[in-house]
DNA sequence: CACATGCTAGCACGGGTGTGCTAGGCTCTT
DNA sequence: AAGAGCCTAGCACACCCGTGCTAGCATGTG
């Protein structure tokens, strides 16, 4: 088996088992039972546990990268838009067991110190994405009030996220997508105007 | 001393341990350590593991309420919704250390079942929050447009602290008031218009 | 005074943990 | 055919884990 595979598979048994028993439960040796391989195995390519926490973080950012970078760009940027926010926020069962990894994950950066390297990451380039997402929508980039209306963005997706994830697994999340709705008219209406306080 | 007592000074030792060494390192014996007692003192408190975890996150949110019922009431509603989400956002060490804690405790629920109901209810507990703070500023409560609000608040306050807490310990926070003043002038001025897409 | 109750201190057990190390096998090159 | 390189499988060690249990000590009550 190729290398790279055998990796992706180590990592995502981590998720895995994160999400049955939680991240206190992720040991060299439950992860290696859950990938169905045994642990001088997965010793081989992880010799020690950080190593394989902290690449299961960083291949779940990676992952994430390309389904950004995989959504085609729409005529409208509007539209673009709103697709690239819906890949981000945990809006399908799936993408709810990826945002809790990630939160257990950030949750154990005490104990594993490359962790907070890779939050951060992950944190600047959702910072970036909706920067760019402001400048299509505006027209304009990088001035103080794209700025502001780009992190603005941001809190929004995050908090968003955050409650999703509070949310039933099954439950309605039209809401969410009418804020997000909204957003983006206030911040194409707001092109220009300059205006810190909206 | 006090049993209750007691039983905060172990709780505030299970904070230190997350935040020293994350939330894995949480154990009876390392926490009776950062307390300052013997195993088998903490263990008369709290017979088991879950027990001491799960009144840890209790007590988080008990004191946070109790912070929340002491700000005294402004007679601007503005001026006392500010005061509130002041005392919710991580804007200082000690309420960042404690939002720090907060993540920790929610990702390791999958091991603490008890935790899920206290996450829960902290949720819930701050959209009813948001909900009276709406309700202050625009006149009206329990209305469709009310409510709708009262969400997007919810959310950007979560999303503002989640981005709070990726920042360094003494940055600038600035920005953080400044989106908050935005959405609270937003809130009054659009009081009674209903408009779901603001 | 005696006595009961609650707290402290600690031992012991079975089990899980990370990691060092070695031996066997499989495949691929020369 | 022969050897080299990687991978699998597993043993061993020292340590930490939660929890059951007991013995001593203190403090308050009759």
């Amino acid at each position: 088996m190729d290398r790279d595979a055998r990796k992706a598979q180590l990592a995502e048994a981590v998720w895995q088992v994160i999400l049955d028993q939680g991240v206190s439960a992720v040991s060299v040796r439950t992860v290696a039972e859950r990938a169905g391989v045994v642990v001088g195995s997965l010793r081989h390519v992880f010799p020690t546990r950080s190593e394989l926490v902290q690449f299961s973080a960083e291949l779940m950012m990676e992952r994430v990268t390309e389904r950004l970078l995989a959504t085609e760009s729409r005529d409208d940027p509007r539209e673009y838009a709103v697709a690239i926010i819906k890949n981000v926020l945990p809006l399908d069962p799936d993408r709810r067991a990826e945002y809790e990894v990630n939160l257990a994950l950030l949750a154990e950066r005490a104990a594993v110190p490359g962790l907070q390297q890779v939050g951060l990451d992950a944190h600047r380039r959702l910072a970036g994405l909706c920067a760019r997402l402001v400048g299509m929508l505006t027209g304009e980039a990088g001035t103080p009030s794209a700025a502001s209306l780009a992190r603005r963005l941001h809190a929004l997706i995050d908090g968003l996220a955050f409650h999703l994830f509070h949310q039933p697994v099954g439950s309605d999340v039209t809401w969410a997508l009418d804020i997000v709705q909204g957003e983006l008219t206030a911040i194409a209406g707001e092109a220009g105007s300059g205006g810190v306080s909206r």
